[in-house]
DNA sequence: CTGTATCCTACTAGATACTG
DNA sequence: CAGTATCTAGTAGGATACAG
């Protein structure tokens, strides 16, 4: 996501760029509520994301204004990273989503299932 | 989108994976608050989808349950498309977070403005 | 009018190895 | 510990032509 596709057209198609893809939610879902992790936590809060895809996610968000970088100059090194104020006014945003994705996700796991049946 | 990705991981997860990509968010839109439109009029209301896209996320949205098709055994033939119960209420979820979007538009625009100048 | 079929490209994302 | 670099595979998405 946030591949420039020219003009968003609402504000939906805004922001799902900004949340949209594999990793996101899952970052966000990870930093829920003020929580901060380093970066060697939040990976192991992310199961299946590889460094490079975490940094890139990261970097993205961040440059978003959603997510805050906090380095500590020592050895070894020490990042913890953070939800900004817009970051927390987005996962704010998001609850009714996930709330329905809890919902209803025995039917998405259900449609989830024959996609994967249908590609083997 | 809906590419089988594992298990989801939590509900925010699941409901990404069902509005994410770069065209559902738009089609949400366009069926917005009951409103029935035809294969075409959609087409015209998503600028710059082609048919093979727009037939392809339509699919996937009426097999995860959110959008209902009918068809008119006419000549020429007349197919419409509107939200289901269910889609009704995935869209009054997103609600929330496409007043997020708008909200913030400018600096999401700003942003993408930069990561298109980048990749030139 | 509403789709299908085919081919093609660009980008997303994974594996692996390496660095300050 | 927290990244970076490189290489590669898979997939989303686009162009075009055709069909019921």
């Amino acid at each position: 996501m946030g591949k420039g596709k020219g003009p968003y057209l609402c504000g939906l198609d805004a922001a799902v760029d900004v949340v949209g893809g594999k990793w996101k939610p899952l970052i966000l879902w990870a930093l829920y509520a003020g929580r901060t992790l380093r970066f060697g936590e939040l990976r192991r809060h992310v199961p299946g994301v590889s460094e490079k895809m975490l940094i890139q996610q990261l970097r993205e968000m961040e440059a978003d204004g959603i997510v805050h970088r906090e380095v500590y100059r020592e050895v070894p090194p020490k990042v913890e990273y953070s939800l900004t104020e817009l970051g927390e006014t987005l996962n704010k945003a998001l609850e009714p989503l996930g709330l329905w994705g809890d919902k209803h996700m025995e039917r998405l796991v259900a449609r989830q299932a024959e996609k994967i049946e249908q590609s083997a």
